[in-house]
DNA sequence: AATAATATAGATATATTTGTCCTTGATATA
DNA sequence: TATATCAAGGACAAATATATCTATATTATT
């Protein structure tokens, strides 16, 4: 659904927002073993999230990493699509028709309707901070359990 | 959500299906002009779909061209992106991980699991052929507006 | 049999995505 | 102030997706 940039990035806001915080960054290398991903491409994703320090904040230097501020545990994941530009993934008509709408609707529009909402509030009706509080007393994970065994 | 390749694909069968039969098969300069894609491009994609005459069927030669059974309209769009194998897009992990599951879930699987199902069903409850029937007396389209406004 | 119209197939080109590597800049700490 | 540790940034490389072009095979019609 989504490409490798953005599932990344998902994965990655959720695991800094979990483990991180301004007292305990996170750094890149930490956060490519723990959601498996290649470390220089992650890094240069992170680099758009952190534009403006709106969502994701970044300190250099020895103890640096990532982070998210309690505001920024305010925003949703709809924040990461949208910053990446990937809200379209879910907005846009599933034939790829450019002027796709209720007036003038493609074959599938009908039904799609009806889906495109609940994806949408998937990804945002639960704050970072909700969602990751939720995950506290959970066996959930973010890493693909093939590429723990290898490392072992 | 699908790659080009896909959205082509299924506008291609979609006008095809209604369009076409074995006694007016459809050239692939029709296909591309109506469904507003790269013809050399989109003749690609239709071999994939012709393989084996699946799906659909195509004859060369004067008059000749694409168009589906009826038997192949007893499939549904479902079909289409198996044999492009892009139903993984629908799923997949939103969040790219290879062994989501209920017993190793990601932090969305709890959510995107309700999801899901209704995404299957989209494409493959009706057959092509109910699917061409509905959209008879309807104002729907297989084209970009703008395109057509560009020719005009 | 010749011709024209069609899809098929292969080669190539272009664009985008994904990924790596190396240098630079920032900063805490010794 | 020197050094070590971190992210930022730029250059490049590889893989994949998208697109185009040309030649070939098939077949209906003349």
């Amino acid at each position: 659904m989504f490409s490798k940039s953005t599932e990344y990035a998902l994965r990655a806001v959720i695991f800094i927002a979990k483990w991180g915080s301004p007292q305990n960054k996170i750094s890149i290398d930490r956060i490519a073993q723990a959601i498996d991903s290649p470390k220089s491409f992650t890094a240069k994703i992170l680099q758009k999230l952190t534009r403006d320090n709106v969502l994701i904040s970044s300190i250099t230097g020895p103890n640096g990493g990532f982070y998210l501020s309690e505001e920024a545990k305010d925003s949703t994941l709809m924040k990461v699509l949208e910053l990446l530009d990937e809200d379209h993934v879910i907005t846009k008509c599933v034939l790829g028709l450019q002027e796709c709408s209720e007036s003038n609707p493609c074959p599938m529009h009908s039904r799609y309707k009806l889906i495109k909402p609940q994806l949408t509030h998937m990804f945002s009706n639960k704050t970072i901070r909700d969602l990751v509080h939720d995950l506290e007393d959970t066996n959930v994970t973010l890493t693909n359990a093939i590429t723990l065994r290898k490392k072992i």
